[in-house]
DNA sequence: AATGAATGAGACTTCATTCAT
DNA sequence: TATGAATGAAGTCTCATTCAT
């Protein structure tokens, strides 16, 4: 030791960050890789070409492809959850309320299409299917539990205030994600000619009111 | 042999009973295999076992592994696609017509829970997902235009009878849809205690007059 | 057996025609088949639907795919080194002897162009490469003795007849058999505007005399 | 890792030998193993053994099995038509000239006897039969018209020196091939007493002279 | 820690051969 | 005996993962 005093290694805040890079720069690759060619056509190689790395980076990052694609999840999964939060100044009134939270989840849906492809296409979003369990391996999401918490609970409130037909709420709940899903990928479909509050509405409208013919409305 | 006598093959349509015995082993069995562990996941050696059969013997009624899931989609789509259709003795009421149809899908599911895993898993009942196209090879199901036929003119009818508010026809059919699919889940993991006759009538309910609160209500 | 005498069964010679029938059917389809694309190229179903047969057909005639192999091999040997014998009538000058027979193995060439192809391809003609020897299973082929027999016997004449340098037996009639390949091929590949007479006697002049330029030369 | 900083890469020169030793330790073993076995007796398995590597390594170089052959082909076939070339110091008499060039072919030959067996099954050397067709999968060899202009430079020579018979140079080619081919054999399997030097001796005489019995010459 | 070539288990597919009709 | 569909061993090639640099 040459005589040199030894000094503590210091906790280098820099190399977490850097690390945090890294896995942020694999999970956007993988993102874009998955929903160009699902999780079987997407290949190491191809999701380091994106990120720019090598592929072997990668496994200094995740133990293997499935990890990966876990780790995508949950980090968009949480993300999704944080934007579906209620925030201060949402309306008081519940269809108003669902409107205004409706329209951050489209907001987040827009950038993050490609998740979406993949999400829909694991069935992650609603149930998990037999694809979806062998791409994770069997694991189970634990995220996806506290994403299912933040759609019962806008549910719930709508139980409470009597904005809602009393109904199991993982029924309504799953009535409203899938309301939420097919007109959103309708408008994206159709053209995209409605603007995202104009989508929010709509969405809002065909849950609570359904879309049997009415006479007369008033608003 | 080209100077020697032949006799006359005899038609043997004996023969052509054996073929498709053999072809709906192997769908049958790719079904199972499918729905169990997705596409990827399903190899052909598990499929041939399934059926009963060596390997080979489906290389002689199928060109690749693409072409048994696309003819096992084709065939099931083709079935789901007749139950749809109307039948002599369908109710005039436009409701009580959607309840006797989606009562003959949902008996139809029930028989083939495993195909709608698998088409849930392909995305093909709705839209095409990445994974379903890597798993198709990027070939079209000719089926599946047939298939959306049949929605499109049953949400077609409600229109035409004035049942279905003045929507875009496509919104419509894939909102029957993903009501009729998110309630048939819902149904069946919540322990199925509802009939496919109250079943039916809830997607109808819920499709056509929402899920706000109403008051009082006359049957 | 209805009160009826019995009857010796008879030799049955019919049977045995048809019996070689199919043999020969067989063997000029796999000549084809094998000649246009090689041992391994040339499938058993292939063979069969030339010779207008069925597979199994085949294998009631010969054990294995090599088999049938040996057997064309060995047949088509035969018939060569029979049109490579002497004849009567042939001329007793030696370098005129050479012209009429190889006039006859060039004749015997054209009817069997394909079967040639295959036999270069095989080496089978001249050395046994390893492709041969894989095609063959390692089996030697008995006739190829006769047909060296052969050859031999006709560089013995000239030897004999003082006609021929006194070399090696085998090296003469190798290279008279490497000539005769040579030119036969190089007069085909060429646009074949020599007859048949013509190349012979080219062969003989390249054979006896070499490719040095000469002077002038009396007939 | 599109904002990561990254560091040049380094020119690794290194990296290129240790390519091309692989790439030379792949050809080399299937030398081997196709000269053993033909083509398709050679299994991927058999030529990794061989060349201390796992099968997959040799997919790193090679798209597929027939590219390995072709680069052999290519490369031996560089390497043969560099021997072939005029040297400084080669003779300026046709004869000794021819002397000293096939003695260089021989040397070769002799230590890629490998390959000439391999080359002959192909019938690549002279004229590509169906076997060799399939092998290559239809593609032609560019090196092979290379080799050709050699041979048919050697020959022109000749003639320009009035060495050789006026004769088409295409079979003047073919027919020195086929005789160093034939003679080389012969030495070979008759036990090898004859030097190199000998043996291209041999064969020079053979292709000018023939192989008629002359009466006294004089050197 | 990043790199990227090497690795090899395992998948799909082919095709000679068998065998029930 | 001819038939031709069934068989399954075996081969090529892919691609997630490892590891020496």
């Amino acid at each position: 030791m040459k005589g040199v005093a030894k000094r503590a290694p210091k906790p280098q805040p820099v190399r977490e960050k850097a690390r945090a890079m890294f896995r942020r720069a694999i999970l956007d690759a993988a993102e874009e890789a998955f929903a160009a060619s699902g999780f079987h056509g997407a290949h190491m190689q191809e999701i380091a070409r994106r990120a720019g790395l090598a592929v072997g980076t990668i496994y200094n990052h995740f133990g293997q492809k499935e990890d990966v694609l876990l780790a995508l999840l949950e980090q968009r999964i949480d993300e999704m959850a944080e934007v579906l939060h209620p925030e201060k100044g949402d309306p008081k009134n519940y269809a108003e309320k669902l409107v205004v939270r409706l329209e951050r989840v489209l907001a987040y849906r827009e950038k993050h299409a490609a998740f979406f492809a993949l999400a829909v296409d694991l069935g992650v979003l609603g149930d998990t299917t037999p694809g979806a369990q062998q791409a994770l391996g069997g694991r189970a999401l634990p995220q996806a539990t506290r994403m299912r918490a933040v759609w019962l609970d806008l549910v719930d409130e709508g139980i409470a205030a009597k904005a809602l037909a009393p109904l199991d709420r993982e029924l309504l709940a799953a009535l409203l994600k899938s309301t939420l899903r097919t007109v959103a990928r309708w408008s994206r479909d159709s053209g995209g000619s409605l603007s995202p509050s104009q989508v929010a509405r709509l969405m809002v409208d065909v849950f609570l009111k359904g879309l049997e013919r009415r006479k007369k409305e008033k608003p």
